[in-house]
Order: structure tokens, then sequence, then C-alpha cells
RNA sequence: UGGCUCAUGGUGUAACUGGUAACACGUCUGGUUUUGGUCCAGAAGAGUCUAGGUUCGAGCCCUAGUGAGCCAACCA
């Protein structure tokens, strides 16, 4: 087969990484991953794209992945947050192999401190966090060596020990691991392994005062787990020197010794991917709260509609690469209406109502119309529409004289009623403050829709929703703009995010006329106003109330 | 007067062991259409940060610049 009728997706580099492994001797069955999340805050997209990463290496090379939590900060770490994440992976649609955590390391790890120690590998170290940021020193020069960095082995085995059983206050020592304080790599300059933290645990309770720090218990946790590629962002590249040190020094006991490698994190346009801003508008109460569908979460984009397939297609088309990279917002939208266009409920909805009269149609007649609920899918069925004299379109879609590239109704030119009759503008009527009020118009009655006559066949240039005046459903409908203004809020907030909130990101339509089918709408259904858009019921509302997922792509050209 | 990473159309990602740039989004045309949606057809848009070098030939290799990012938490 030539190269370019090849069927095969280009690899990323880090999929090259491990087919290299591979064929260097490395035992496929032997490959295992892991995604590592520390439950201090909800999932973002960016988090989908590290998931997307690893379970597609599961499921690519037909490995196990785990799930982790990088659980080593009791401050900052909760339940809640496990609960969340747990139900995000899995909404996405994958499996993971072991749900492991961190904390269950944590008499392990002691153990290996002590070897650590009994190694002349580490010490403790009795100054404040101050003195040691000091010592340490700037890239560009050495730091200098602590006073206590050579303690005998015997004195630290017992300060740790001291410091294991709480003989120490929070700040008072350290465990430091002993390795360069001249050299290049900050983190190589005998970087903290544990400190002390009065704080109870969410899983191991009071049983701990000391906690390892992430590069203590990252690396560790991956060779216990068997990892055999432990993929994380390019902020972690400075961490690998230590890393690899940290394995070399501790007791050999696998076979495996797990290989970190790096990737350039997501970033989108118009949103921050930084927990601790998003953790920041939730307390402020910028937004309603993690899941806000404004927010960039997997549980705020879930509510709002956007389904699980446009999260893994959007990860796949972004691709993996160590750049600095911006995703045009335009993607995830573009994904996000590629699998809504397939599996969206078509139905009809007039967000801000005017009404319509239909003259010569008979009083008291109502007739009921049948209308497809997906074309794009016979599967999908169709409904049952009530019609009569009095309906409801949408305002905008009138206007008493317009130019010939308005393809909605005007006074004298005809449109089509989706699903209905063809009509003709003829009066409006408007009140003392030059609103309209209501708009009168004359319909074909041979045109209906389906029937196969000719005049149903003629050709008219435009089509507009509407719903029956005597039988439609009252709904509230929000519609949401960009929750940030600036492509690049992050970056341009002077550390105030809130400075680069957009107070116009949510609108809320009370007064929404839908067509009586929404009286069953469901939660797990995705929907499409005709000509607005696609829509979500609102997973935390008893009452009626859609939240618009995204816009219809729109080409009209005034 | 540090170390490391990166540099390809507007955005993102490709280009096998070197053979003069591809795909997707976006943009623009036209067609179809009972959603200004979908679908279909097509177009514009980079000569690969700069300067040298190696080579018959370089986006790919080398050197030097330039620009951007990361690192000096007892966060992860």
């Amino acid at each position: 087969m030539s190269r370019s009728d090849s069927p095969i997706s280009n690899e990323n580099f880090l999929e090259q990484i491990i087919n290299e492994d591979l064929s260097n001797g490395f035992d496929k069955n032997k490959l295992r991953f892991r995604f590592p999340p520390e439950p201090n805050g909800y999932l973002h997209i960016g988090h989908a794209k590290s998931i997307c990463l690893n379970f597609g290496f599961g499921k690519t090379f037909s490995s196990p992945v785990n799930l982790r939590f990088d659980d080593t900060n009791p401050e900052k770490e909760n339940i809640t947050f496990i609960n969340s994440i747990k139900e995000d992976i899995k909404w996405l649609g994958f499996t993971w192999d072991s749900e492991c955590y961190a904390s269950d390391y944590f008499d392990k790890l002691f153990d290996w401190a002590i070897h650590l120690i009994k190694n002349n590998n580490a010490y403790v170290d009795s100054q404040d966090q101050e003195t040691i940021s000091e010592q340490r020193g700037i890239p560009t020069s050495p730091g200098v060596l602590s006073p206590y960095r050579e303690r005998s082995v015997e004195e630290n085995l017992d300060l740790f020990n001291k410091m294991k059983e709480g003989g120490f206050l929070p700040g008072e020592c350290v465990l430091r691991a002993k390795i360069n304080m001249s050299s290049p790599n900050m983190h190589m300059r005998d970087p903290v392994l544990y400190r002390i933290i009065n704080h109870d645990h969410h899983r191991t309770k009071d049983k701990w005062k000391i906690y390892p720090t992430y590069d203590w218990a990252h690396g560790q946790s991956d060779y216990i787990e068997n990892i055999s590629h432990s993929l994380c962002t390019l902020e972690f590249l400075v961490h690998r020197e230590l890393y690899d040190w940290l394995i070399a020094h501790i007791p050999k006991e696998k076979e495996i010794l797990p290989k970190q490698r790096e990737f350039a994190r997501l970033n989108l346009s118009y949103t921050i991917m930084s927990k601790r801003k998003l953790a920041d508008i939730v307390k402020l109460g910028v937004v309603s709260g993690w899941d806000d569908p404004r927010m960039p979460t997997i549980s705020g984009l879930r509510r709002r509609g956007v389904p699980p397939g446009a999260i893994l297609n959007f990860c796949d088309k972004v691709g993996v690469a160590k750049r600095e990279n911006i995703i045009d917002y335009a993607l995830l939208d573009f994904c996000t209406r590629e699998v809504l266009n397939k599996i969206s409920h078509r139905v009809m909805v007039v967000l801000d109502p005017v009404e319509l009269e239909i003259i010569n149609y008979p009083e008291n007649k109502s007739e009921t119309l049948t209308a497809e609920n997906n074309q794009e899918d016979e599967s999908y069925g169709s409904r049952k529409l009530s019609f009569s004299k009095n309906l409801y379109i949408e305002r905008d879609d009138f206007k008493e004289e317009a130019n010939r590239k308005y393809f909605r109704l005007t006074l004298d030119k005809e449109v089509r009623l989706k699903n209905g009759y063809i009509i003709k503008g003829e009066k409006v009527e408007i009140d003392k403050e030059g609103n309209i009020k209501k708009i009168f118009c004359t319909y074909d009655p041979k045109s209906k829709s389906g029937s196969g006559s000719p005049e149903s066949l003629r050709k008219v240039k435009g089509t507009i929703h509407w719903v029956d005046k005597n039988n439609y459903e009252n709904i509230s409908v929000n519609i949401y703009d960009k929750l940030f203004l600036s492509e690049t809020p992050g970056e341009n907030d002077d550390g105030d995010i809130t400075t680069q909130i957009n107070n116009e990101s949510i609108k809320t339509f009370d007064g929404a006329c839908a067509e009586i089918s929404l009286r069953d709408a469901t939660f797990d259904k995705y929907y499409q106003f005709q000509r607005k858009g696609y829509f979500k019921l609102d997973s935390k509302s008893s009452k009626i109330i859609f939240n618009r997922t995204v816009t219809l792509r729109d080409n009209i050209k005034y």
C-alpha cells in the first residue's frame, strides 16, 4: 500500500515512543498507563485530553489503565472531588483497571524513606521553609548546603520517626533527599520528600502527621503499580531527572522502571484551565458551581449539553505534541455540532414570540400535522404537531419590508411554516410604542407539507418555525455566551480573573413557547430547536428549563 | 551571568531511514435542501523564525542567533 492511501492516521510522538519501546523488546503485555488526578477540584476539558490520551493508549494497545488519585495533600483534597472525577471519567466512556490512591502507599513510601536515610540519601532538615528556600539559591548560581545535611544516619532515623509520631510542629522540619545543591536543575537541590501537615486525610484519617510531596509520591506510585509509561504535561519535564533519581535509589523490587514523558497541555481560547482560578469563580459566585453550563469542566459541558462523543472527537482532533497551543473554541463547537446533528431530536420552540393570525383559516378549525424527529435518521420516527388559525412565530422572523437577502416573512412575500403551509404576510398591527403586536397573513390551503400537491411543492425562499397559540408549553431557555471576554483570559487578568468575566454570558428567555411534545422532554435526550440551535434539558431543575449548547452554524449574509 | 523544551497557512496537527508541504477547524464561492442546519463541489491562504553549513537535494541533519515556554512551594 502506498503512503498516500494509507488509512492509518499519524501516530503522535508518545505513541511513537511506545512503539519504539515495543520494537526494542518491551513486552506488550507489560504496558500499563494511568490517569493521576489530584482530587482538589473538578475535571475540565484539559483533563479530558489527558484522559483520552491515556485511556486511548489503553485501547490501542489493549493495556490496563489505572485511575490513581494523587492524594498527598489532605488540606486541599476531599471525597466530593473524588466522586465527581470518577463520574466524569465514566461519563466519557472509559473504564479504569484499578482504582488507586497514592495514600494507599504511605506505609511503603515511609519504609522507602527509611531506606534512603540508611543509604545516606536523605536527611532531616530542621530549618524553616524560608531558610531552605534561600539556601536553594537561584538557577544561575549554586545553592548552599544545609547545616543539617551531614547528620548521622541514627540521628536522621530518630528525627524522622519523631516527625512521624507527631513530635514536631508543621514547618519545624522536613525530610529532604540528599542530591546536589549545585545542580542547574532546581529540583535536584535536595528536594523535600516529607512535610508535616496537621490535617486529617480523607482516607487515612489521623494516621499520618507527615505527608509525601508530589515528587516523592508520584514516581514511586507509578513504580508500585507497574506503570510502564507515565505521561504528564510539559511543566513536569524538569521533574524527570528527580523522578528517575528517586526510582533509582529505592529498593529494586520491580521489573518495570516507569518512563515519564511529557506533552503540551490543552489551552482553549476564551477559557481558563487553572483549577485555582476555576475554584475562585465558583467561590465568588461568578458561576453557579463547578457544573455551571458556562464552565469548561466536564460536568459543566455535560450540563450544557455537549455529548461525550464530541469531547472525544475534540481531543482526537486537537492532537498531541510538545508546543504551546491555544485551540480555537470553534473546533469544540464543530465537534459538538457534528455529533448533535446526528443524534438530536428536532423540535420547534419560539424563543421570542409574536402572534401570527391566518386570516383565511377557519375560525374554530384545528388540525394535526406530522413532523420528522430527525431527518438524519429515520428510526427517530415522527411526532404530531397541533395547528390552528392563531400561531406564534419568532419576532425576528418578520420584517415589514426587507431586501432580497432576507429569507423570512415580510409583507407580500411567501414563506413556509415548517411542516405546515405556505403563507403570505398581509398586514401588521402596531401598538403606540411602535412595536409589532400581531401579524396577519393568508395561507394556501393546498400547500400542506407532505401532501404532494403541486402547491406544496412550490419553491419558497424561506421556512420559519412556529407554535400553535392554542396548544403549546411555556418553557424557560438559557442562552449562553462566552464566560470570558478575552481570548486569553488567564494572561490578561493581572491576578484577578473576575476582570475578564463577560457579564452577558447568560440570557434567560422565560416566555419561550414550545411545541407540546416538550412536556415529555427527558434528560437523556439531545434536542435541536429548529433554526435556533442545540439544547439540553437542565439537569438541576424540576421546571422545564433548557440550556443552549451551541447555535446552529450560521451563514446569514445580510 | 544557568539548565531544559519548543518554533510548519488565521488555529491545531502531519510530512516514513533527507526527495521542494498534507489533513482538520476557520474563511470564501457555487449547488442541493420544507432548518440561512445537514450534505455535495470548489477556492483562497504557509514555502516551514533568521543566518550560515553539510548534501545532487533540507521543514527534517549541524552551528549560531532570535522568539516563546518551563524551573528557584514544605502545590500537583
